[in-house]
DNA sequence: GAGCTGTTCTTTTTT
DNA sequence: AGAACAGCTC
């Protein structure tokens, strides 16, 4: 016990952290000022708790917001205790990851129509059977094209009674509709997951399955955690009062006759960013006031040097002020550009200089309001060979390839799941030139039970019968259908036929045939969907069964350890299906297959010593949770930051997320604006939260650069706007297309008087001499 | 369904 | 400010 208090000591934790370590109260909120070491706090309660309350980790839930957080809290609660086995920290996660596990293995799903089979879908693919069902049923529905947005944020309003739309549509009507389909198909959407587990949680305490006084497998957490509570919407708030068993709990009833879980709740009402995704209220006040909690409070910020916090203080909306840790206070810079191709070239030479210096380029961080301002940043970089990452997730949907893939196995793990089969067919790409309407006869006419046919791993379902002359479309069909009965037992240890290998998968399928061998992508696509399968073989059968390849990384990978115990004596395809649920939840970074050198890493080779990093290009959003030396935020002119907002609870948002931009930096701030910003609805005057900072904090500065310079700029800027304007055409889908002999078609990226370059699907970006006439234009 | 007028939204992004 | 849509007329 004595070495624990020590290690407490180490850890230095100044009187109001260790308050709220030490704090028992039945539900607790920390107000966690910006920068007051708010996860140290978490990771000490939680060792606090284990290592001295005795509190076993297993009986405690810890819920983020995100992924990128959840995997924080495990790897720093592992470097404080190297001890702690993944099975022990099974409860840590993810508000719906969290869910989802509860619903496999302590929830009994079927009460509430699933089957402990179901699959999670992704939005997209929501919004997809959402749009099917409008159209099937003749529903009216207004702003298709925005469904999503619009499903995302009316289903909340939904879900608490409303009855009536937006736009006065049948969008509530399709709902039901909706739901009932997810049942048939077996599979829950994201809001499902917290829907749905937080419906059983209840039911459980309400007494269907508790007869005999505890729950029916005998669990619940002691103890729920919770880090950034002020980004949780309704549907995680109703979650966690069902997970915490709080729910009805009058303020005289004690808390023995109906077991609670205790709440520890850290958050800061100061960055909520999100709250327009969201209900709108502040979730922090909303938890403090639904739970009764105490609430404490983190004054002290370790970050920022004492002007950047001075002038933080003047944006706090909540609590007094933000007490400092630190006296020097260099003054924050402003400065005033021609233009962003001016502010670019300023960039590029001021962090050249810095680095020179000896600071690192990953102590800089450059800010902006909107994501397309990156585009200008990030071209002027790579001309001027300044390292640089732009902080965008790549998914494996952005990959046709995969996306296809992930949608055969989605249906080879689900056969309820009708959606993906028809989509598996009817894809234009990788399909079977199947129409709508004929996919849906094959699923329909297949689902049922006497088309099964004898499925064996050699990839001959259902063909030994009385369709031997199965069409393309049948064909796959069956492959896909048969496929969890030629697989469920492999793997199982039982001394039967071993798990697939990634080889077996591919032939099993057919895909050398799906992947058109003839076409000029099929090498690039061949390579990209092995490496997939090898990595989910790799995951499921819990042996390495082919070379993990270093640029394919999946996120997962971390959690592979944990998951392989689990699934000893389980089938393939379960393990599967818990794979590809994974991996919606979670998302998988990887490579898109083409190698663009400046995505990987800086731009190895132009000009940056490698070794320490790159310079971060973000949005202001997306920089939260992070910090750094120096931070450059641009763009700070009047209908941008704030951008030009209708109402007054969109200003405070605006103000809260220049707040947390500026919080971002440890040592040095600049902020910028343009005198011609070049945006629409953007004024050429510096925003009026400027005006908020007292002046004695800041150094003015404007670059007027003369008139020479400004002229050596014109043919740059030239450039720089000519391939911004051909790469949004080619997102569009209207750039010009180019031919080539080999390569076959692409778009037009860039061109000079010399050189032009194309990207073509399967090979990347390619540059040729116009002199040679390789290519024409189409 | 072309052509018109009027209305709404544009941005930020995680699971 | 401009795109994208809804709803109306013919």
């Amino acid at each position: 016990m004595w070495m624990e208090e020590e290690k407490r000591k180490q850890m230095q934790l100044n009187e109001c952290q260790r308050a709220a370590v030490l704090d028992e109260s039945p539900a607790c909120v920390v107000n966690a000022n910006v920068g007051s070491g708010k996860t140290a706090v978490l990771i000490e309660k939680i060792l606090y708790l284990h290592l001295e309350k005795n509190v076993p980790l297993e009986d405690m839930v810890v819920l983020t917001f995100t992924n990128k957080a959840a995997d924080e809290i495990t790897e720093r609660l592992l470097h404080r205790e190297p001890g702690i086995t993944p099975e022990q920290v099974q409860g840590f996660g993810t508000f719906h990851s969290v869910a989802l596990r509860l619903l496999k293995n302590r929830l009994p799903v079927e009460a509430a129509g699933w089957t402990k089979e179901f699959t999670v879908m992704d939005p997209d693919e929501e919004t997809d059977l959402a749009l099917d069902i409008i159209a099937e049923q003749g529903l009216k529905v207004k702003y298709k094209n925005r469904l999503k947005k619009r499903m995302e944020q009316e289903h909340q309003q939904y879900l608490a009674g409303k009855n009536e739309t937006r736009y006065k549509d049948d969008l509530f009507r399709l709902y039901p509709l909706l739901e009932e389909e997810k049942r048939r198909q077996n599979k829950m959407s994201f809001a499902d997951l917290l829907r749905v587990s937080a419906q059983l949680l209840r039911d459980g305490r309400g007494g269907s399955w508790e007869a005999d006084g505890r729950e029916r497998d005998g669990w619940h957490p002691e103890w729920v955690i919770v880090d950034e509570v002020q980004d949780s919407d309704r549907l995680q708030l109703d979650f966690l009062e069902a997970l915490c068993g709080a729910e009805g709990m009058e303020p005289g009833e004690e808390e023995e006759s109906r077991k609670s879980a205790k709440l520890f709740a850290v958050g800061d009402p100061n960055q909520v960013i999100y709250s327009w995704r969201g209900t709108g209220e502040n979730m922090f006040f909303l938890l403090k006031h639904r739970f009764g909690a105490k609430e404490l409070t983190l004054p002290m910020n370790y970050r920022s040097n004492a002007s950047i916090l001075e002038a933080a203080n003047r944006f706090l909306q909540f609590g007094n002020r933000i007490e400092g840790s630190r006296t020097e206070a260099g003054k924050i810079l402003v400065k005033n550009h021609y233009d962003p191709f001016q502010e670019a070239e300023y960039l590029a030479e001021r962090i050249r200089a810095l680095h020179k210096e000896g600071r690192p380029y990953h102590e800089i961080a450059v800010f902006y309001r909107l994501q397309r301002q990156s585009e200008i940043l990030a071209k002027v970089f790579e001309k001027r060979g300044i390292p640089y990452e732009i902080s965008v997730k790549k998914t494996l949907k952005e990959i046709p390839v995969l996306n296809w893939l992930v949608k055969v196995l989605r249906f080879s793990v689900n056969p309820s799941d009708a959606q993906m089969a028809v989509q598996v067919l009817t894809d234009p790409q990788y399909g079977e030139k199947c129409t709508k309407k004929k996919a849906k006869e094959i699923v329909c006419s297949g689902r049922m039970p006497e088309a099964k046919g004898e499925a064996d791993r050699s990839g001959n379902a259902g063909e030994a019968g009385e369709n031997k002359k199965a069409t393309g479309p049948e064909k796959r069909f069956r492959k896909m259908r048969g496929f969890p009965e030629a697989f469920s037992c492999c793997g199982t240890g039982e001394g039967d036929s071993p798990c697939p290998s990634a080889e077996e998968l591919f032939r099993y399928f057919d895909l050398r045939e799906a992947l058109h061998p003839a076409s000029e992508s099929y090498a690039g696509d061949e390579q990209t969907v092995m490496e997939f399968l090898r990595k989910m073989c790799a995951a499921c059968c819990g042996r390495d069964t082919g070379k993990t390849e270093k640029h394919m990384e999946m996120q997962q990978e971390q959690k592979k350890g944990a998951e392989q115990k689990d699934w000893e004596g389980e089938d393939f395809v379960k393990r599967m299906r818990e794979f590809l649920n994974n991996s919606a939840l979670y998302g998988m970074k990887m490579d898109a297959g083409e190698k663009t050198p400046d995505e990987e890493e800086g731009i190895p080779g132009a000009g940056g010593n490698a070794g320490d990093g790159t310079v971060k290009l973000m949005t202001l959003h997306a920089s939260k949770g992070l910090e750094f030396d120096t931070v450059f935020l641009t763009g700070v002119n009047q209908g941008l930051i704030p951008l030009r907002c209708q109402s007054f609870e969109q200003e405070e948002e605006e103000r809260r997320l220049f707040f947390v931009g500026i919080t971002r930096a440890k040592n040095e701030l600049e902020l910028s604006w343009y005198t011609s910003p070049g945006e629409p609805g953007v004024l050429g005057e510096p925003s009026r939260y400027l005006k908020m900072i007292p002046p004695y904090l800041l150094k003015r500065e404007d670059i007027r650069s003369e008139e020479e310079k400004r002229k050596g700029l014109q043919q740059m800027r030239r450039e720089v706007q000519e391939q911004i304007r051909r790469k949004r055409a080619a997102e569009k889908g209207t750039a010009e297309r180019i031919r080539h002999r080999k390569y076959g078609e692409g778009i037009l990226l860039s061109e000079d008087d010399m050189m032009i370059e194309v990207e073509f699907p399967g090979y990347g970006r390619k540059q040729f001499l116009k002199a040679f006439g390789e290519v024409e234009r189409i």
